[in-house]
DNA sequence: GCCAACGTTGGC
DNA sequence: GCCAACGTTGGC
């Protein structure tokens, strides 16, 4: 199983939106490497839920539950979108500004190349996120 | 609102 | 195929 991060700005589609929708195409990836990285997910992969731009804070967990199909979104017939569902909510939100300080996260893909909109996370940093959360 | 990082476009 | 110009993302 594979890890991975996602980001979305709340004012658009929030980790409440998704609660309540209760599974949601992930839709509008238009950059390359995230979207190899969105062909990349099995089902069955989590992937940390991070608010951008408002809070800038990872607040959930998701689990891809379908893999990449053509976006619904897009005209062009170029670009995949998967679905996700949330898993749980993190007791407490954890910050950029506290994974930027945090040594365990300093090859972290997403902190390395901040605009990138869905990057990989290795096990280990998924569980740190996790653990940060409930300390 | 500003700016750095980075992707895309288009002229050559 | 290079690179300047420009647009977008996202943190601050």
């Amino acid at each position: 199983m594979n890890y991975w991060l996602m980001k979305s700005e709340p004012d658009a589609f929030s980790y409440d939106d998704l609660v309540r929708k209760g599974k949601a195409e992930w839709d509008g990836v238009r950059n390359h490497a995230a979207q190899g990285h969105m062909r990349a997910m099995r089902r069955g992969d989590l992937s940390i839920f991070y608010h951008s731009n408002i809070g800038v804070e990872a607040v959930g967990i998701m689990e891809i539950v379908e893999e990449a199909a053509p976006d619904s979104t897009d005209d062009s017939g170029k670009w995949i979108a998967v679905h996700v569902a949330p898993r749980e909510r993190l007791a407490k939100s954890v910050t950029l500004k506290a994974m930027k300080a945090d040594s365990a996260l300093s090859n972290m893909v997403m902190l390395r190349q901040s605009r990138l909109s869905v990057a990989p996370l290795t096990k280990a940093e998924f569980d740190h996120i996790v653990a940060m959360s409930k300390a």
